[in-house]
DNA sequence: TATTGTTATACTCTATAACTATA
DNA sequence: TATAGTTATAGAGTATAACAATA
């Protein structure tokens, strides 16, 4: 079918096409970018501290909140179901790198980071902040800066989404 | 320890130290975006289609080679392994969307989209696609462009990163 | 009744290494 | 010998649902 007589909505539809085509190129490319990195930093936390990246995640969360987080708050900025945190927190204990201390309400408990996880923590954090910066070289400065801006967007606009999803 | 004599290259370490932050700072945000982005498809692609992100990478892959793909060759665009690319292939071929084509070298095979499969995927596409545009929302025209070519940068880097790490 | 957290279960994806068959 | 692909194994991560204890 070459050459169609142009319908009134065809040009539309063509933009609209574009439109898709672009975003979904993004989106490839985003997931594509987060994986290189992500596979990385990944592979560097189990050679060198034998760990993963939800573990450190976990106790990246405890040391930005000495005072202790509880289950479900770690839940939520982990963006992970409870059963899972318990199961990582589990593992962290049993190791000593993290405890679990009484909450005045009992049903609860604070998770905090022990002395022991803090400074295994503090060691995993400069490294990995070390490859972080070496990942993202490519960058120079505005760039990195136009880029967190970008994303911020992207951020809030898929917040807006999934928060419009549970109106409660 | 309050206000230490200022040593001749504090500054600089003052700059090293918030350069890292900004770096990761950037990367959990990066990190942040394509989750909420991707546990969103991943979630709509089993509720809709009852497939998986794997699944409908590896379809997306067939169907922009329509004379096939090898194992190998699969397994490099996906970034996987092997013996997940057999895996994964295993089940698609088990549901008739997808088969393996004899190939002029005999330890190798064509992996390539049924008719079924074809059309299964086509109808995931274009719903993907919408998706995708509507999480991708909140970005004007020109901020998409100025994202994808960020992420260019991003990806070329950690491309040459990974690379440089195999000198085979 | 609702909430906090745990347990049990099951499934997907993943990597690694050993293996078969062709080249 | 090297390559293409499979198999076997093991482990991480995830979600869901049922459950216990407390609010």
């Amino acid at each position: 079918m070459p050459t169609l007589p142009t319908a009134p909505n065809a040009d539309r539809e063509t933009r609209a096409s574009r439109e898709d085509h672009r975003a979904l190129r993004l989106w490839l490319r985003l997931l594509t970018c987060t994986q290189l990195i992500e596979r990385e930093v990944r592979g560097r936390l189990r050679a060198s501290f034998s760990t993963t990246l939800p573990r450190f995640d976990l106790m990246s969360q405890l040391e930005r909140h000495p005072e202790g987080l509880k289950m479900n708050e770690l839940s939520r900025r982990m963006m992970v179901s409870g059963g899972n945190v318990t199961g990582i927190t589990d593992q962290l204990v049993r190791e000593g790198l993290v405890e679990r201390a009484a909450d005045a309400d009992r049903r609860a408990f604070r998770v905090r980071l022990t002395r022991a996880g803090d400074k295994a923590f503090a060691e995993m954090a400069r490294e990995h902040e070390a490859w972080v910066v070496e990942l993202l070289a490519g960058l120079s400065r505005a760039e990195h800066k136009q880029l967190f801006d970008l994303l911020a967007k992207v951020k809030r606009h898929a917040l807006d989404n999934a928060a419009a999803k549970e109106p409660a």
